[in-house]
DNA sequence: CTTGCTTTTGACACCGGTGTCTTTTAAGCC
DNA sequence: GGCTTAAAAGACACCGGTGTCAAAAGCAAG
């Protein structure tokens, strides 16, 4: 009787010093089961050495004080915290919220938060930035959005630091367990030949910036293409670009204002594939009556652009959570698993809207 | 003698256990200064009580060994975590990101991190889970976007749970030490008395969605426009919105299809504008020529489309900066004091471009 | 009922900082 | 120089968890 009434006294103590304001401890809760607080930690990771009984007993006391883990507690003693990072340089809006959107998807039902961290690509201090950044939030994981995630020396760093690590890129940059990658060459393959299939021969091309991966293979599936239906890209067809719609203004400018006109072009990305629509706009040229154009990537510019853009639909959002499930499979619970039980989801495709036609003549 | 060599072994040690795989802490900077380590927590938060010539000495050590203060031990100490939380829920990824990219750049040479969490308005459990997250995560302040920084109860919450916040709007929403906004209001006026000033009487108007005080305060801004021009809105010029391009292609047919339709429409959003654009286009109707479009936000739609679309530019990255600045002015360097000390930064303004021309007659 | 082994549990130090309070040092004054 | 007082530095507990290793409990066999 006395026992039981201490017992019951201790327990309305605990519940009283909690509800005072601050969050319950794991001392509450090991004190309310009548067990150590290295039980209660026990439970709260899952370990295996301990009986059902307390089990039940440790979860009945969290339930009842409502107790969550202080991260910042376990971030110190695991000497690891409970996040990820994006590090990121990425002119698209669009590509960088679609991925971290994905990210969010997968994590939502985790313990973990997402942290997201710009990166300077041009400044030689960017190694160090990244470092600093990384000893100090000492992540679970990052991500590596490209361009940034051809740096192999940033893959690099984050393998000596012990943190995990994912590149996504427009081809596999690295081992699979490491690598998120869409199929930009074989489905800008496609495209073209869809182009070459209406009829098409003269078909421009407008480059995405140097030293980006996507933008080489976007030009390589292009010429694949063309040499496979025995077709060549014309050196004054060729156009340099940035992903900028200014770039594609330039682009259109050059291409349309040669005697032969391209009757078709083949856009690296959307931006560019608007500026190029605008220049045909200006200048009287019908699209897609006389002229074709594809974008690639599926941004909210290809849908607003007038007429509607054909483009290469990148799943940029599925691509955030296969990163996620590759990179911290195990803090996932089971409805991430869920998100994409589908591969197919992850491959891009071409999508077919108001901006192409065959040849006008 | 001898006690120097003894000082000098003792600094080589401690050099050998930090480069020994592990990061210099803070009882390794206190050997090697020979003083406490609680002297170099002084030294690291700036206390006022110490002395020139020690604080000296333990920036020395400090930079000697590469000492960063590890960011989870500091978290648990002051029960606060060295981050800001960004809450969301905006269908705009243009809005989110640029905001976002404004935050990071004020809080880029702080010892501040930015954590992303989107919240889901829609769901009951709401506010529930930004209170496991912020109790979780304890950041130092919490971002409020639109149309959730419209929500009381939210920033009610952050009050009571001992997190700074911030509202962003469209309007003032709180008292100014809680509130970064814009002028959508008067902004939206001057743009309209352009319309009218160019001569246009019939004038649509494409709202945006329920719920959305920035909706509101561009319609009021709207009708006050009409108003002093003496003029009002046709119930038949009206179109509800949003902000999706969708709704403006929905609000395109139904203003075009009039008998008298309007020579000019002003649209809540950009991506509404360019719905209404395309409308236009499709139905053989020439813009500027016999219509006239605004829309608003200056997104990069704005400028991708054809013609470019006048719009009223919103600083939003600005007001990332602004609202940073506001949140945690006492943890930002100098540098980031500089970004904007120009308060005009903030304000709205029309800009003009090829979508705006005196009605056609 | 021991003994010997495996499974559970707990005590205690530790992760790397900060808060509080005490002691030491330096400065000011007579 | 001695005394008072303020400034500077330190000792030690603490934030809320986890790791290690020893102790306790459970169980089968002798």
């Amino acid at each position: 009787m006395l026992r039981i009434g201490q017992g019951l006294r201790r327990k309305a103590d605990i519940m009283a010093g909690q509800t005072g304001g601050k969050q319950p401890t794991i001392n509450d809760v090991a004190a309310l089961a009548g067990v150590s607080k290295k039980t209660v930690s026990r439970v709260i990771n899952r370990s295996e050495f301990i009986s059902e009984k307390t089990r039940k007993a440790v979860q009945q006391a969290i339930e009842t004080l409502g107790f969550v883990p202080n991260p910042q507690a376990r971030a110190l003693a695991f000497r690891r915290n409970f996040l990820i990072a994006l590090l990121h340089d990425n002119p698209n809006a669009q590509t960088v919220l679609g991925f971290q959107q994905g990210v969010l998807d997968a994590i939502k039902d985790s313990d973990l938060a997402l942290l997201v961290r710009p990166v300077d690509r041009g400044s030689d201090r960017m190694l160090d930035d990244v470092r600093t950044f990384l000893e100090k939030q000492r992540p679970i994981g990052a991500m590596l959005l490209p361009p940034i995630s051809e740096n192999d020396e940033l893959a690099a760093l984050c393998e000596s630091l012990g943190v995990r690590y994912v590149r996504v890129g427009s081809a596999p940059l690295d081992d699979p367990q490491h690598c998120v990658s869409s199929n930009d060459h074989d489905v800008v393959k496609e495209a073209v030949r869809k182009l070459v299939d209406l009829g098409h021969r003269r078909i421009g091309f407008v480059r995405g910036p140097e030293g980006f991966r996507s933008a080489a293979e976007r030009e390589k599936g292009f010429h694949e293409a063309l040499a496979e239906a025995g077709l060549s890209l014309a050196d004054d067809h060729y156009a340099p670009g940035n992903y900028r719609y200014t770039a594609g203004i330039e682009a259109g400018e050059k291409l349309l204002a040669l005697a032969e006109p391209p009757t078709a072009i083949f856009c690296s990305n959307d931006e560019m594939a608007a500026g190029v629509m605008s220049v045909a706009h200006s200048k009287g040229v019908a699209v897609p009556g006389r002229l074709s154009i594809i974008g690639f990537d599926d941004s909210p510019t290809a849908t607003h652009i007038w007429p509607a853009l054909s483009t290469v639909r990148w799943p940029i959002r599925q691509m955030g959570v296969r990163a996620a499930q590759l990179l911290v499979p195990d803090f996932l619970g089971s409805g991430a698993k869920a998100i994409d039980a589908d591969p197919a989801a992850l491959t891009s495709t071409f999508v077919e809207r108001q901006s192409v036609a065959p040849p006008g003549r």
